[in-house]
DNA sequence: CTAACATATGAGCGCAGGTTCATATGTTCA
DNA sequence: TGAACATATGAACCTGCGCTCATATGTTAG
């Protein structure tokens, strides 16, 4: 939080190999940019959000049709779109009692497919 | 584990959306991947293995510079360094007492920046 | 071989987060 | 307005996991 790691040698190393160090910390992007990509990533992975995320892939859908189509608890879906909503990833949209439910980002396929990439390797 | 779903039916919707849910449920992958999936994605849920990994990006580097830059125990860099390798994002080699870990996958940089392009939004 | 260094690993702790349960909020229809 | 339906939400429980600490493994120099 207050360091930056500047004030510890923990080995030699540290001391052979200053240069590579600053080199690389000077391009290293901010601090809460880091931590915000990594609660990002955090909302995809869980699997529970990543079979809802897939199921909007194809339509809207409202809650309890999610809930059944993954054998899932209604509250536990609507808290994981809480989730997926706070993280602008889903958007709703009233309908009499239902609620639907959309994608709301353009970049979710393009991260899925490079995901699968890595695994089908 | 055993059920899809199929058997339980939880508000009135499911059979008035039966087509869609269906439908969905056909073009859905297998249920293993999407699991497989949310593990591959969990890796970058941590700031930690974000800084780790960003590292990297600029050259490779050994494990007591890691703990240095990042201000972190030799002893917890280690440990996510195992975590990184067993999802084969990172590669170890040795040289003298070092191990030097440099980035093993082309879609980090992909999957990175279009995390990051939803951030700046 | 031994000492010093660099890294890996297992056990245990503490906290974050996903689920369930109960209940509140919101909507429609009679 | 009241009843039934659909969704949201807070609390509690429990598991997973990132860290620390101690120690094992591996490497080099003398």
């Amino acid at each position: 939080m207050s360091s930056s790691g500047k004030d510890q040698v923990q080995c030699d190393c540290n001391v052979i190999h200053e240069e590579v160090v600053n080199r690389v910390r000077d391009k290293m992007p901010e601090e809460e940019q880091l931590y915000d990509l990594a609660e990002f990533f955090k909302v995809f992975g869980d699997s529970s959000r990543i079979k809802i995320i897939w199921a909007l892939f194809e339509e809207e859908m409202c809650v309890c049709d999610i809930a059944y189509l993954l054998n899932m608890t209604q509250s536990a879906v609507s808290h994981q779109l809480r989730v997926l909503k706070q993280a602008r990833l889903v958007k709703p949209r009233r309908e009499g009692k239902n609620m639907f439910y959309s994608l709301d980002d353009e970049h979710i396929a393009a991260i899925f497919k490079e995901g699968l990439n890595h695994l089908n390797e």
